[in-house]
DNA sequence: TTGAAAGCGGTACCAT
DNA sequence: ATGGTACCGCTTTCAA
């Protein structure tokens, strides 16, 4: 192993100016600077680890808790691991994975050993048992979606609610009275809390509109065919000729091949909006209208956060609500009069 | 924050002695030790993380490199970076994660600055880049499956070839002379190694016991339910009575679903056999004879190989294969003369 | 059975 | 612009 000493030795200059000149933390003559960058990458220089966390204020790892619970999305669940990961390493930071009952009692361990800087939360319940973890520790704590509480927490996520009312108004404006919403499974709007507030800014822009709403789940735990099946066929057959999906890929691909059969043409006899979607749409076939649910913004916001609290440890806990976007493909029919 | 010097002071001790109490590398007096106990917990004292990695040897972290291709699986996945995470908390080890372009060089990165003890691979492609960079790091590597040429490495993985030998040996001892293959999607064929082998070991035994074998996919890149449906159509068309699935759940259940469709009883009109399978079978309502993949015994084989290498730093390397295990649940006939 | 002290490899302050 | 050096908090000899 090549210590700072040996690089110091063989640039012939002390410690102190190796140091600087690789963290660029104090200005050093360009042509020391050179000889120090040459010798480093001739011995193969890389800082030690445990000695920089241990010297320097920073460990340059974040904790990443997550409780995998059987009824979590994997592919969604992996997209956002690896935006998180992406966005820490931009920062030069690392992911340290807490999974399971390790995702809160870890929480602990890991921060009271000053292993890692800060923690970000995924996955998160609206009675999530990390809340009040969080709420006890002193590192900065950023969760990636939004707890019943959130009381002195600090928090990242889409801005459900107003997806749910964008997507109302955009079939509003089109002339559509009758809209169903193809929501989550069940068990969504119970361990979720994205779930209820897209739902509920759904809910409230109908009411606020003057449409109909009629909302359906798209099975107990997981996509059931059957059960999105007959929800499409029910909203047909009263009338409804607007869809609101929240949901996996699957039931965008049942919601399709049902209107297909029926030769009812998207964007002409039929509008859909996808909302909050992490999927690529494309992939679907037809093009559809979507208000997405981006995995690498959402957790390059949080990274940032995370950092900026480490900066200023003064920085009052906040709630960080991205306002939804609108992508228009054709999916929703123009203004009937 | 509570470093061992306050401890000590607080128990009335050196502080050599309180690490020696809290590590028990060496034996301290019993009342002293409660005494230091007392103190420790009375002062939430945890040992940093920092200080550790550079006093002692360890840093009790592994690395887990993933790729993270757009072919995985996501939810098998997830199941072997659980059962990784699980397996490493078990022997005090925490989990630091290399996704994406990090996966290869991150792996240097975390080994020559000393951030981690040693790195687990998962998700190994035949020609995995990631071969020659464990062969050029100094700290030990485990694959997690096999890539084509293991010169030099430890590797651990299920025998999937020995797998399908098991499933071709079952069905023909039941006295069934025509097998069909359900199989992984093509794609799989080319960028992961455990769907050839299994397919390799059910090919050659289906040649030695003289029974006719007939390969398929399960679709191009995921599972496409045509493609399964008409396979299995021209399977029973053909005349085959006998199925080996390694696949996912879905395509269990398309295979299920078209055998009730045609009246077929699973277990005396149709021999199926689940293997390499990670899911849970009770799920798909019919009992399935499986040989199951078991993330967990993989996992805890990977990080304990892991460990006895950081112990022993001459241990040659190695490449595991976990002998398959059978259990039967009746959906392979009785012999049938 | 316990203690003293020399590192581990950096960072950053204080001098020069 | 550079160097000397006091830590950071713990592990582990070496002594007693």
């Amino acid at each position: 192993m090549t210590t700072i000493h040996e690089v110091a030795r063989a640039a012939g200059v002390s410690i102190s100016t190796v140091s600087y000149a690789l963290s660029g933390k104090r200005p050093v003559a360009e042509q020391t600077r050179r000889r120090i960058e040459d010798a480093a990458a001739a011995l193969g220089y890389t800082p030690d680890a445990g000695a920089r966390m241990l010297a320097g204020r920073r460990t340059h790892i974040f904790a990443l808790t997550e409780p995998l619970r059987a009824d979590t999305h994997a592919p969604t669940h992996m997209a956002f691991v690896l935006a998180t990961a992406v966005a820490a390493r931009r920062h030069d930071y690392d992911i340290l994975l807490l999974t399971e009952e390790q995702a809160s009692q870890g929480m602990s361990r890991v921060t009271s050993s000053r292993l890692v800087d800060a923690t970000l939360v995924l996955d998160v319940a609206p009675d999530d048992a990390r809340v009040e973890i969080a709420r006890s520790i002193s590192t900065p704590t950023v969760f990636i979606g939004i707890p019943d509480d959130t009381e002195g927490l600090t928090c990242v996520d889409l801005d459900f609610e107003a997806a749910g009312r964008m997507a109302v108004d955009r079939l509003a404006d089109a002339g559509h009275t009758a809209i169903t919403l193809l929501g989550q499974p069940v068990v969504a709007y119970r361990t979720s809390n994205f779930a209820r507030r897209l739902r509920r800014g759904v809910v409230d822009r109908a009411r606020t509109r003057g449409v109909q709403l009629q909302t359906t789940s798209s099975g107990r735990v997981a996509t059931e065919e059957a059960t999105v099946r007959s929800a499409v066929e029910n909203a047909l057959a009263r009338g409804d000729r607007a869809f609101i999906v929240h949901a996996v890929d699957d039931v965008h691909e049942v919601l399709l091949s049902v209107l297909a059969e029926r030769g009812l043409r998207v964007g002409q006899d039929v509008s859909v909006i996808s909302a909050a979607t992490t999927f690529d749409t494309a992939a679907l076939g037809v093009p559809i209208d979507v208000i997405p649910l981006d995995p690498a913004q959402s957790c390059t916001l949080a990274v940032e956060t995370a950092l900026r609290h480490l900066e200023h440890r003064g920085t009052p806990p906040e709630v960080h609500l991205i306002p939804p976007v609108y992508r228009a493909a054709g999916s929703v029919r123009a203004h009937a009069d």
